[in-house]
RNA sequence: GGGCGAAUGGCGGAACUGGUAGACGCGUUGGACUCAAAAUCCAAUAGUAGCAAUACUGUGAGAGUUCGAUUCUCUCUUUGCCCA
């Protein structure tokens, strides 16, 4: 090597990549003489290229691996495909494909585009989910949850849209339209397969409690979405002409019940049956469906009731009777769709009565008021003591009323404890082609039966007409009709959520290629758990409570795992984001589309077109701030782009994409390879040499320090400050004489220190001295970290004045006469009495005089 | 509406358990090299005053605890995210 040469990513990085992959260096294998370390990307959807998103999660990914690999783990870091899904149906739809030719396609470009970020993965574990000898798995997953009683069949209201002919997610559903056909979305009964989910509410909630490696906002957003709360099951006596005799209902809050002053209950609640006929009714459920049945729009929009002539009576005061409303914002999924209104001290419940006039009586005041406390202008939610309550006055809210008034209820017989779930079951069939056959089948009388064993996989049929309307698989006449021991049955047609296909991909890849069954116990348990799973924090809830979820069900009353939760150590980075740039008539533009013109940006080629430069946001096709990563690898290559995606934001924050950045991070490498250059020009001299010694030996033995906590905590971004600290400390000191032996030890470690962030960089250079084959994260000498002179902080009156430089250990009276002897107690001690003195060892002294 | 965070130079961000605020990078300014530009290198860069040494102010605002607060406590403001 000639220390004037650039530094050539285009001719290093390949020849690395290459090395890894036929060395196998990254293969992992079951060793039980090592620790293990698991580490976890969520993987990519095959979209068809990689983006700046996936970039970052996998630098983050892999920097991690790296070093846990020098630390001499026995890491394993697979990489897979969530490869069902939408989108490839809809592509193939538009294109005339077929959504396997896509799916693949998608994955082996977007393959050899990770392959150049250099990443440190065992290839040989790859999976994909929509290949059948993964899904195969699954469908015998979903057999064992069905015989365990885990999977359930039953009629659920869904967004229907009547164009395509296909159920809705929540997020599909925009403005009351499918986002495809824009048709507006109607409320259908379809028969659909659950999880039950619900059944773990409990355990789900307290594993969190276990899950200390996870962020705070994530455990805190699962714990709201399972929603426990404590309350009470009331079942309301009713007057009447209709043959309903009590309704029940579920309430956080039986201490008001002395407030009570309607009664609501949910359009589809089951009594609705009886107003059918009801033209005023059907009108008013229609008003309701306009609103939109999402607790956003209820908490927003106008309370709006329909006053039935059935009332209720109020349990602990019979001669109170109370309407029964239908009320647009009481939902059938919570409790029993029916809900005891006590407007006093609920502000929803205030609202309604306010529009129906209905009776707002006080019931808790604060503490701070006095009995004759009553509520106007908006209801009171917060604590204090009860009144106008009878036999329940006095009593300190919530602390003593809730449980004091349950207790009174169950003696009454009137209502009972209860806990109430937020969390509903899980819904996994889509009326969807490109996903995983749900094995199960029915006969002519509609009965259902499992498919057998024996006759797995059920295989998705290749040759599918997908332009028809609804699910592909209705037409599929051939697939669908079969004959099972003699007797004619009709295949499920609808296939599985794609997050059934990620909620246990984590465990396909202990055992990627066990043929008859999903894994090899053995092997999971060994490498569960997931020591650090990273991913975006979209995944908050949904993908992370069904993993969970899975999990335990597959643990359910056979098998048992070594462990409870799938992923010990969750991070979620951020996003990457970019300005936004307008033309004047407000159409997108995208970075490449506009230039610098000295003032402003304009249109390229055109200095007429001034650009609007609008915020930074993430990086979205729809508003074109999107940079492509293969550019950006073409022209500066991985080294570079992985040091910058890892410099500006800390991995759990926004980053912005900066071309001046990129551009940095890329001269950054050429500068450090000039150096280079110069330290082994230097080490090959051969020079004895002792003065000098100690402060580069000194510094890279802070830098080992500083690199390992950085990289113990995610300090990504600092990691990369430490490397060009480290770059200016060289730079200086290499001028000096330093012996040839201690530089190229310390070289070294400083080169290893570098690999995880820049590996085909560090690992040129160290091959360029001589260094193959290491693997040993550099070791921490603790006598060099004490420094034998120390810098005080010479503070009066709580003002930094100095700072002296003295012996390590000395007492405060040494340091005392020190700072006597020295100019500073000229200027500041002078005349002056010493009130007290504050002495920290080896860090700070500070003197309190008298002004 | 509820929950959880965040707020530090022109910008992104450092600061381990309360103990030198602003590491590192970007940008900007000045200089060197060059016929010139780019690239590169050197220097400066929180604010105010000053030629300077230096002094004072300063981590969203206000209070509190402390010898000492970016860090702990309370109130407020702004803002982000999540559930809706």
């Amino acid at each position: 090597m000639n220390s004037t040469e650039r530094y050539n990513f285009k001719k290093i990085e390949p020849k690395w990549q290459e090395k890894w992959l036929k060395s196998k260096v990254f293969e992992a294998r079951v060793d039980h003489s090592k620790e293990k370390f698991y580490c976890l990307e969520m993987f990519p959807y095959p979209s068809g290229k990689i983006h700046m998103g996936h970039v970052r999660n996998y630098t983050i990914g892999d920097v991690l691996s790296r070093y846990k690999y020098l630390k001499g783990f026995n890491v394993m870091h697979p990489m897979g495909w969530d490869a069902f899904g939408m989108p490839a149906e809809n592509a193939a739809r538009e294109n005339n494909l077929n959504p396997k030719e896509w799916t693949n396609k998608n994955i082996s470009t977007m393959k050899e585009q990770l392959k150049r970020l250099g990443l440190s993965i065992d290839w040989d574990r790859e999976i994909s989910t929509c290949s059948e000898e993964y899904y195969k798995h699954q469908q015998l997953f979903f057999l064992e949850l069905y015989e365990k009683g885990l999977v359930y069949r039953k009629e659920n209201y869904v967004n229907w849209d009547p164009v395509d002919q296909t159920v809705l997610a929540n997020e599909q559903v925009i403005d009351g339209k499918g986002w495809r056909s824009g048709a507006v979305v109607e409320r259908k009964k379809l028969n659909q397969w659950f999880f039950n989910i619900s059944k773990f509410s409990q355990e789900l909630l307290d594993g969190l409690d276990d899950l200390n490696q996870w962020p705070n906002k994530v455990k805190v957003m699962q714990k709201n979405w399972i929603g426990k709360s404590f309350g009470c099951e009331i079942a309301f006596k009713t007057e009447g002409d209709l043959p309903i005799k009590e309704i029940k209902c579920f309430t956080t809050r039986p201490d008001t019940l002395f407030g009570f002053s309607f009664l609501a209950l949910s359009v589809d609640h089951e009594i609705s049956k009886y107003f059918s006929e009801d033209k005023k009714f059907q009108e008013f459920k229609k008003e309701c469906s306009k609103t939109g049945t999402t607790e956003e729009a209820i908490a927003i929009g106008e309370k709006i009731g329909f006053r039935t002539n059935i009332m209720a009576i109020n349990p602990l005061n019979p001669s109170q009777k109370v309407p029964v409303f239908f009320a647009n914002f009481v939902l059938m999924d919570y409790g029993f769709g029916a809900v005891f209104g006590c407007p006093a001290h609920d502000q929803r419940d205030f609202d309604f009565a306010k529009k129906y006039d209905l009776v707002i009586k006080t019931v808790v005041k604060p503490d701070n008021e006095k009995n004759d406390f009553e509520v106007k202008n908006e209801a009171y939610s917060g604590p204090g003591v009860l009144i106008n309550s009878e036999f329940l006055n006095e009593l300190k809210v919530p602390e003593e009323s809730i449980l004091k008034t349950i207790d009174i209820l169950e003696r009454e017989k009137i209502g009972k404890k209860k806990i109430n779930f937020r969390l509903k079951d899980w819904g996994v069939s889509r009326q969807r082609y490109w996903g995983c056959p749900i094995p199960m089948a029915y006969d002519e009388d509609g009965n259902v039966i499992s498919i057998p064993k024996k006759d797995l996989p059920v295989k998705l049929p290749e040759n599918v007409n997908l332009s028809s309307k609804g699910n592909p698989l209705d037409g599929q006449n051939d697939w669908k009709n079969i004959n099972i021991g003699g007797k004619k049955y009709v295949r499920e047609t609808d296939t599985l959520d794609t997050f059934v296909c990620s909620s246990w991909y984590y465990l396909r890849f202990c055992s990627p290629n066990n043929n008859d069954y999903g894994f090899k116990k053995e092997d999971v348990d060994y490498w569960m758990p997931v020591d650090q799973y990273i991913g975006g924090v979209e995944h908050a809830i949904l993908h992370l409570l069904y993993s969970r979820f899975f999990m335990k069900a597959l643990g359910y009353k056979n098998k048992t795992f070594k462990f409870n939760e799938p992923f010990k150590g969750l991070f979620t980075q951020g996003m990457v984001c970019h300005e936004t740039y307008k033309d004047q008539d407000n159409n997108w533009l995208s970075p490449d589309e506009i230039e610098w013109s000295g003032k402003y940006y304009q249109k390229k080629g055109d200095s007429s077109q001034k650009i609007k430069v609008g915020p930074s946001e993430s990086m979205s096709k729809s508003k074109k701030n999107v940079i492509d990563p293969e550019n950006i690898i073409n022209n500066y290559g991985a080294d570079a782009v992985r040091l910058f995606i890892l410099s500006d934001s800390p991995p759990q924050k926004d980053v912005q994409w900066s071309e001046q950045g990129m551009s940095a991070s890329y001269k950054f490498l050429q500068k450090l390879w000039i150096l280079h250059g110069k330290v082994k020009e230097k080490i090959k001299k051969n020079i004895k040499a002792s003065k000098e010694n100690l402060n580069f030996e000194k510094f890279t033995n802070q830098m080992i320090s500083k690199i390992t906590h950085n990289l113990e905590n995610f300090n990504y971004n600092v990691i990369i400050a430490n490397i060009y600290e480290t770059y200016n400390f060289i730079n200086k000191e290499i001028e000096k004489n330093i012996d040839s032996n201690v530089l190229e030890k310390n070289y070294k470690d400083i080169l290893l220190l570098f690999s995880p962030a820049i590996p085909h960089f560090a690992s040129e250079c160290l091959e360029d001295l001589g260094y193959t084959d290491l693997v040993k994260w550099p070791k921490i000498k603790k006598e060099l970290l004490d420094e034998d002179k120390v810098d005080y902080v010479i503070q009066i009156n709580g003002k930094k004045r100095a700072i002296l430089n003295k012996s390590r250990d000395i007492d405060q009276d040494t340091l005392i006469s020190a700072i006597k002897s020295d100019k500073l107690s000229e200027k500041y001690l002078k005349g002056k009495s010493i009130d007290k003195i504050i002495f920290i060892k080896n860090k700070l002294i500070n003197i309190l005089i008298n002004e």
